[in-house]
DNA sequence: CGCTTTTGACCGGCGC
DNA sequence: GCGCCGGTCAAAAGCG
């Protein structure tokens, strides 16, 4: 259970594309974007026997590459690792992660590169369906200070 | 006590 | 038809 503390980008509802990269300790640099909007919901498999999982299940997936020594980064969701498997090209394990909510089915792989690895290469795949916890917590606070300015304003 | 993490095994698809 | 790869799930253990 590594979970860093370090709030970042947060995805809505279902806007995330425009403005939902953002937000690197080090510096981001490449973003890849790619949008497929299909899932047939399947979660009634098992492992050795009767998976009964369709093929088009692909979702818009963001490829994050992200500078940075700590292989996980905290976008304010949290993540359940569910699998690792080393990949060819890269001399390191991949890492996949799930989101834990219910509603969410938000899946989030991250590899580091090769050549660097200082560098970390984390791709989405979905988006959150359900408000950021962490955001939410973060912005708390501010968001009651705002409102208690806002009725300040009003009320003069 | 709950939750998360870790390893191994297995499946499905695709290539040749 | 068989082999290979990637991907996912399952169960158990550890830690807060």
């Amino acid at each position: 259970m590594m979970m860093a503390e370090a709030h970042a980008t947060a995805g809505g509802a279902d806007e995330l594309v425009n403005g939902g990269a953002s937000a690197v300790s080090e510096g981001s640099s490449t973003i890849v974007v790619d949008a497929s909007g299909e899932e047939t919901k399947a979660a009634n498999n098992k492992k050795g026997g009767a998976r009964g999982k369709k093929k088009k299940a692909s979702r818009p997936r963001f490829a994050f590459q992200t500078r940075s020594e700590n292989d996980i980064l905290d976008d304010g969701y949290r993540w359940r690792k569910y699998g690792q498997k080393a990949v060819k090209n890269s001399a390191y394990p991949r890492s996949y992660y799930r989101c834990t909510h219910h509603t969410c089915n938000v899946k989030k792989q991250v590899q580091r590169l090769a050549k660097d690895t200082s560098i970390v290469v984390t791709t989405y795949e979905g988006v959150h369906n359900h408000p950021c916890e962490k955001l939410m917590e973060a912005l708390n606070p501010i968001l009651r200070q705002l409102q208690f300015l806002t009725q300040l304003t009003s009320s003069s």
